[in-house]
RNA sequence: GCGCCCAUAGUUCAAUGGAUAGAAUAAAAGCUUGCGGAGCUUUUGAUAGAGGUUCGAAUCCUCUUGGGCGCACCA
């Protein structure tokens, strides 16, 4: 149990004492909902909880003396084991009502003294849950771009966050090898064997929509894709979709993502066919204009979206109701997420309700993250006119940076290769996961990686120095101990202790983000406490303190970073 | 037109209805005996506008302005 939790249940145990039982009768039970934070101020305590200000309002009574009140009910617990060790060293009201817990140092030592590579491990409410994640689908014979790059790293994360929580998690990756796009490609490798796939379907895009003869031609070859009635057709296809599954393969591996399954369209068409016709049975969906097959989005406060089009195949939409069965066939899960980009928002809502009607069980445990699009500052990036960014040769770009930092240093060119590519990998990712998933990065290669403050290779380094300093301890024979203790603990003893709530905050909320900002606080406060302290230091009776001290900060680094997927180093 | 989302230092981002709105970057000034300067310390600087609800609003409600996304057979 976090120590969040535990002042929440010292808490709650007081509101149910007589005193206060009589002093809080009338509550509604929303009046119960109040929380206990870490205040930004220290002068407010290590933790501090708005409870008396949340019951005050409800009871309309003065928010001070229900404080007063509270702790000191919570005063008189004794049977609480942690308040036996005295977790608290002093609890105060202050301001319009809050109730201030200063924790007592020796907490936070004994804290330190069980951090191994398992501290903060299968915590919190998803430990031994299934969970399913769907993320970064690119589409076989089109470019893997910054957009699958986002979505790769936040998936991936959030994996991570869980696993690490836990969980049994199932990565999937959902591809579009069938449908107009395919086409498109086809079309355009058809017109010059010369273009890469990626401008192939840049070709074709382009002239399905200027010249009504060519639509026309697409749409005919998608139909010979699609019953594989053509040889020569087949035989560009089948190497076409190899080629693209093979250079994502090449990316996964550079960014640290194995997926347990593939799972692509052409599979999910037929079943998700088949529950739009039971579903039309059922009266779920209906008939629209030129026979297709619509869901009223309207009854539900949406929008209406076709299902089965005009010529009778599957949709986008038929096909996910159909992939959610397939998912849990492959794996039973317990919630299921799917990432996406945000523009399809609306559409998730649509398509999770019509789930809702054909089978509620899945529904209820599928979960949609919209995260921000990347936009270029001249507008949206479009792989159908070639306006994008290409996520390979965004990494390579990074790297040649990093490369250029490390030219003259004393590395083998093996290990400068490594470092460059877990440096830019680190920095692009981090660039992703430091601000909320919902909201848009407006890409600017020159300020969007950073090598400095706020940045991936900032925590690279801060953990690479840290390595660095126990490795010199090692040499100069100084052991980690707890036996002398300094007479009062500073921010970073503190702030390790948060470490297994942070996680908890980041799965529950879906947000890697309040991960990063911690690791890059915890960081910061390290690398203070490194130019205040000499650390390795023969002379220095306190030495062995400030060497568990550390190697407590690299372990939760290296946790945090892996969470985040980001790489350590050695060297850097 | 309708629906969803957004607007915070020059810039990029934080802040379950809570206390003095935090970082980073840019700009300016500093850190030579030390363990890695991709670092550390200090200074300047912001809630789009107008109302409302509340003990308390960047956060909730209404309107205005300015953006993004979606709205029947693309994914």
């Amino acid at each position: 149990m976090t120590i969040k939790e535990e002042i929440k249940k010292i808490i709650e145990k007081a509101l149910g004492r007589s005193l206060m039982g009589e002093a809080i009768k009338g509550l509604t039970k929303e009046a119960a909902v109040f929380s206990v934070e870490v205040p930004d101020d220290k002068n407010y305590g290590d933790y501090s909880s708005n409870v008396a200000l949340v019951l005050a309002k409800q009871l309309g009574k003065n928010p001070r003396e229900i404080a007063e009140l509270i702790k000191k009910e919570i005063e008189k617990q004794k049977n609480i084991a942690t308040l036996k060790n005295n977790l608290f060293s002093k609890i105060e009201i202050a301001g319009p009502g809050f109730i201030n817990f200063f924790i007592a140092d020796k907490f936070f030592i004994d804290n330190l003294k069980n951090i191994d590579k398992n501290y903060g491990k299968a915590e919190g409410p998803e430990r031994g849950r299934r969970i399913i994640i769907d993320y970064t689908d690119p589409n076989p014979f089109k470019e893997f771009h910054i957009g699958h790059l986002m979505s790769n790293a936040i998936g991936e994360s959030l994996s991570r966050i869980y696993e690490f929580q836990g969980a049994k998690v199932k990565r999937v990756c959902y591809q579009g090898d069938v449908g107009i796009h395919v086409a498109k490609a086809i079309w355009g490798k058809m017109q010059n064997k010369g273009l890469s796939w990626g401008q192939a379907y840049a070709f074709g895009a382009k002239s399905y929509e200027e010249n009504d003869g060519i639509k026309k031609e697409i749409i005919e070859l998608n139909k010979k894709i699609y019953n594989r009635s053509d040889k020569n057709v087949n035989k560009l296809y089948d190497a076409g979709k190899k080629e693209s599954l093979k250079h994502f393969d090449k990316i996964y591996k550079k960014l640290g993502t194995k997926f347990d399954y593939f799972i692509f369209e052409s599979e999910t068409g037929e079943v998700g066919k088949k529950i739009i016709e039971k579903g039309l049975k059922d009266k779920v969906f209906e008939k629209g204009e030129n026979g297709v097959i619509i869901f009223k989005g309207e009854k539900f406060g949406l929008h209406t979206r076709v299902f089965i089009n005009s010529g009778g195949l599957p949709t986008y939409e038929a096909k996910d109701l159909g992939l959610a069965e397939i998912k849990y066939k492959k794996y039973a899960y317990d919630k299921s997420v799917i990432v996406t980009g945000n523009e399809v928002n609306e559409y998730f809502k649509v398509m999770i309700v019509a789930m809702g009607q054909t089978n509620k069980k899945l529904a209820e445990k599928t979960k949609h993250i919209g995260h921000g699009m990347l936009r270029l500052p001249e507008g949206k990036m479009s792989s159908r006119t070639g306006k994008v960014i290409i996520g390979e040769s965004l990494i390579e770009k990074v790297e040649k940076l990093v490369e250029e930092k490390v030219k003259n240093r004393e590395l083998s060119g093996k290990e400068k290769a490594e470092i460059s590519e877990k440096v830019a990998v680190g920095a692009i990712k981090y660039s992703i996961l430091k601000q909320s998933i919902g909201s848009d990065i407006i890409y600017d290669f020159d300020k969007s990686i950073s090598f400095e403050g706020d940045s991936g290779p900032y925590l690279q380094y801060s953990y690479t120095r840290a390595e660095s300093v126990l490795r010199k301890a090692k040499v100069e024979k100084i052991k980690e101990s707890f036996k002398k203790l300094p007479a009062e603990i500073g921010q970073l003893e503190k702030m390790m202790s948060y470490f297994p709530e942070i996680v908890f905050k980041a799965a529950e909320n879906y947000e890697p983000h309040f991960l990063v900002l911690y690791l890059t606080e915890l960081a910061s406060e390290f690398n203070s406490y490194y130019v205040k302290n000499k650390i390795v230091d023969k002379n220095d009776e306190f030495s062995p303190y400030k060497i568990a001290l550390t190697e407590a900060f690299t372990i939760i680094m290296k946790n945090g970073l892996w969470m985040l997927g980001i790489k350590t180093l050695e060297k850097m």
